[in-house]
DNA sequence: GCTAAATTTCACATATTACTGAAAATTCAG
DNA sequence: CTGAATTTTCAGTAATATGTGAAATTTAGC
């Protein structure tokens, strides 16, 4: 299989890889990642790294570095094609198993951390009460990045339909919450 | 007012500013904002400019450009202090403002662009079919992100104990979506 | 209005991150 | 095994982002 398939864009898909080759920078991860991702959702068929440097214009080592990028994200498919030694490459068919992955891979990333910092932070013994004012201000985000990421897991072990549901109940939800309070009997 | 009251940062302080500096470029912002914006929070008096440079040990200009952005993120509180020429700055008290201030504004830089992407490109005459693998990709995106922004701009309109309750309720809805299935008589 | 304090702007310097091509390493059919 | 195809690594370079000091602008008391 000498003649490789050349990938052809339509400007609509050109403007999504374009974007999301912008918006990359406040996704946290850089330009050609971003584009290497969009390039693969919208192509129907997987993609080699050559023809990945090709549709992009970026050289094959970069390809390949983006590539390993995305793998890190847990956002890649590999694809084995038979009579073809090169690796092909897809993202996952459900755009809401994207959605998941991509929040727990942030999580991970941008909250975990912290969380693990406060924690070590709070359980030291605070002999020195001068800073209380402070310890009183990372205690309070603790709490409500605890409450946060154990929502969070909570949401990832529901499946995508029944997370749909919720979502579109909405503040509906706050309606069921008002009966539960007016049965226990608090505010 | 000439003398200068000196910022003093216990140790737990200082990890904490440490912490925001180094994580501040996986959030989309860099490190002295992220360092500024720990210190003022753990700062239980406002700082002006001068002091602000002096705990972190950066330049009269990088403070000023670093409250500018921090400002732009709707996270300042300016303060003035009666005889003193000079601005003091805090963050909001509340950590649960904050929070949905953060998520608020990352929504539209992160999220609302991509919409506003999807929506233009969806919106067009798709006159030739052959990228309808694409558009339908597009599409589902769209229909996601819609979602989600819906739903957390209504979770925006609760009220922050509102919130709580909900959030520790957690997959606890679930069981509820199961009552309103029964009763509806679906799957 | 004038002036000195305070703040902001901006051209330049520094630091960080991203990209490339060449070379090394890996893989696999024969 | 061998060696050609494929992928990865990495040192050097290009591009971007961040930080600084000096100058310009704004502000507020007089």
């Amino acid at each position: 299989m000498d003649i490789e398939k050349v990938v052809e864009i339509s400007p609509h898909s050109e403007s999504f890889i374009q974007h999301f080759g912008e918006m990359g920078s406040r996704w946290g991860i850089n330009r050609t990642v971003g584009q290497i991702c969009a390039l693969l959702v919208v192509s129907e068929q997987p993609l080699n790294a050559d023809q990945i440097g090709e549709a992009l214009h970026i050289s094959r080592s970069n390809v390949s570095m983006g590539l390993k990028e995305l793998q890190s994200w847990n956002l890649l498919r590999a694809v084995t094609v038979a009579g073809d030694r090169k690796d092909y490459f897809t993202t996952p068919d459900d755009v809401w198993e994207m959605a998941r992955t991509l929040i727990e891979e942030r999580r991970k990333r941008e909250i975990d951390p912290t969380l693990s910092m406060l924690r070590s932070v709070l359980l030291q013994e605070q002999q020195s009460g001068d800073d209380s004012y402070a310890l009183q201000k990372m205690s309070d985000m603790h709490d409500l990045i605890e409450l946060l990421v154990s929502w969070l897991n909570e949401m990832q072990t529901l499946k995508s339909q029944r997370l749909v549901k919720l979502l579109k109940l909405g503040s509906g939800v706050n309606k069921i919450l008002d009966l539960t309070d007016r049965v226990s009997g608090k505010s």
